[in-house]
DNA sequence: TATTGTTATACTCTATAACTATA
DNA sequence: TATAGTTATAGAGTATAACAATA
């Protein structure tokens, strides 16, 4: 409970940890993109748990899903993952017995992506989970401004 | 709100960010906060580099600007970051003179934290280098966007 | 006994480079 | 020559544990 040295002068900026205040932070979309992004991170890895995956894995097995026969790089592309490291990803997903990688006939190089059952048992079970901790995101950020950042956010333009 | 699943039709898979749907991540705010998270920190580390700084050290920086005398843990409290990690942050800091670690009188175990001359004339210039990322980032995602998305994001409470 | 700053360790993530097999 | 996948490595970031000085 130890107050800083000057702290209790300041109770406008009281907001974001409520102990110190952050300067020209508080004015910086970034600031407040990392804060969120860092509940988000372990709230709804917390919640993917229960069925052994996490955010990163089960956003591959929720883009192999929504494109069936697509390739690692692909995936890696859309989100953002380093090739070299999709190898060690899927090998995990592969080796839970949640996807299978085919040679394409197509192009003899590339491996096309698919789920097993199992994996789309599981991503259904996962799904569950992430609706759940997107409500408790919704729930904190109140309604009104998560349908309002979810709408601005998604214009954004990565190029 | 669609979920923009092409069906398989196209397969050019020629494109490393080639147009494949990414299903439910499409409805989820994190898939979008994290993709907005990591451009802004490409860019604005990328302004910073002309004052030799990154986003971690001009965090570090504004908060004690802001907080005069504050201590490490209260600035590692305020900022998110584990407190064995701010020892050697605030050692470029110091390094680069542009903080000073002093023992505090009221309790001898920790470091009041403050700016010198110079840390407080980089930090300036810093501040005009951030001022004109947050306008990219204005421009990219639109005006009206920008402006309800700070004003959503900013009312998130962490606990 | 608890806390601040510190050191040390381990594990993950990111960024490259280089290799193979195909194209 | 170029590309898909793979391996290997080095540099950050993150999470712990333990310790000394101080409360």
């Amino acid at each position: 409970m130890s107050k800083s040295v000057n702290a209790g002068a300041q109770r406008d900026a009281a907001k974001p940890t409520g102990e110190i205040g952050l300067g020209e932070l508080e004015n910086h979309l970034g600031y407040f993109v990392r804060r969120l992004q860092h509940w988000i991170f372990r709230d709804v890895n917390a919640a993917l748990a229960a069925v052994e995956l996490d955010v990163i894995l089960y956003s591959i097995l929720e883009t192999i899903a929504a494109n069936p026969g697509t390739t690692q790089i692909a995936v890696a592309g859309a989100l953002g993952i380093e090739r070299a490291r999709m190898v060690g990803l899927l090998d995990d997903l592969q080796q839970s017995g949640l996807i299978v990688r085919e040679r394409s006939e197509q192009d003899r190089r590339a491996h096309a992506l698919g789920l097993t059952p199992r994996g789309r048992m599981i991503l259904k079970k996962a799904n569950v989970a992430v609706a759940a901790h997107e409500k408790r995101v919704a729930r904190r950020l109140g309604a009104g401004n998560y349908r309002r950042a979810l709408t601005a956010l998604s214009q954004f333009e990565m190029d």
